[in-house]
DNA sequence: TTTAATCCCATGATATCCCACAATTTCCCA
DNA sequence: TGGGAAATTGTGGGATATCATGGGATTAAA
């Protein structure tokens, strides 16, 4: 399984352009689709991404829930369900590697993560998001004080 | 599968076309039509669409599933059964690709969207559906909003 | 013969490819 | 262990191809 790990942080050049850490595109390689999906993260300022084939799986893991049931009708209907999976597939957005290993950000990521010159590349295992680097500096301090209180309350996991 | 991903905003000229998105007809790349199926939804003012391929499927699912049953009688006898998939099959138009991947829009699907201008290609998985922009900015900030809710709530996935 | 639909070519904007280079990092051999 | 060579990685910019769009020409239909 792909895992993506450690913080990066790379340049936004003035085409929007950004090297995505050569070791994520390792985790990668074996992909059929040389490039990363990317959409806004609903809870935070920064960017959600990971490899086709994990999108991939998705769609086919819901799209065959709903043939077995016989209940391919809530597809012929849409939307109506309300699923996560089809807001974030329109969300969702296809971001191709160059030659030489980049992506375009598009505008309306950037905006939504308040990126302009510099791109944090954040692991989270199966995932991996994109920051500011003012943004994730906070979210790290605010991550890193809460698992100490937990620590201290003895509060384990 | 096919996969259709992401949202695109497209002009519909006077003639009534619109540039099918080249990632979508990518997706679409190794069906035999080229082309898409395209029906009002039930559920919404917008257009629901995917490939024959799609179609084909689901047609074949539900008929088998008909046969086991011992149903086929309904289909010999040529009543409907008030299926959903019997009621798609017959609002569903073929829209072929011109050279250039556009299709024409018939009026009545226009219509029953609300289209003029502008067309929004929304991608949902394993189907798309096409808005005006104003609907579909509406219906996204929905869904968003449900999504954000259940988030709270703690209701995963 | 008139109307409507399809095909075909042109074009501007944008995105993609391709090459160049500098700074590390890794490798290799003494 | 050390230093130099080679490859890798991130970065930049110009050239090229793709895509969406428009309109005329050609065919089919009524």
């Amino acid at each position: 399984m792909t895992t993506f790990l450690s913080t990066f942080e790379n340049k936004v050049d003035r085409k929007g352009r950004v090297s995505v850490p050569a070791t994520y595109r390792a985790a990668l390689a074996s992909d059929a689709y040389q490039g990363i999906i990317a959409y806004p993260s609903l809870t935070d300022p920064a960017i959600h991404a990971f490899g086709r084939e994990m999108l991939e799986r998705m769609n086919q893991e819901r799209f065959s829930r709903s043939m077995e049931g016989g209940a391919f009708e809530d597809m012929l209907l849409g939307g109506s369900d309300g699923s996560v999976v089809e807001t974030v597939m329109a969300l969702a957005r296809e971001l191709p590697f160059d030659g030489e290993g980049r992506v375009v950000l598009p505008a309306s990521l950037g905006a939504h993560a308040g990126i302009t010159e510099r791109a944090v590349f954040v692991g989270r295992g199966a995932h991996f998001q994109i920051w500011t680097p003012e943004n994730f500096e906070k979210r790290q301090a605010d991550d890193i004080a809460r698992v100490k209180a937990r620590l201290s309350q003895g509060g384990g996991s």
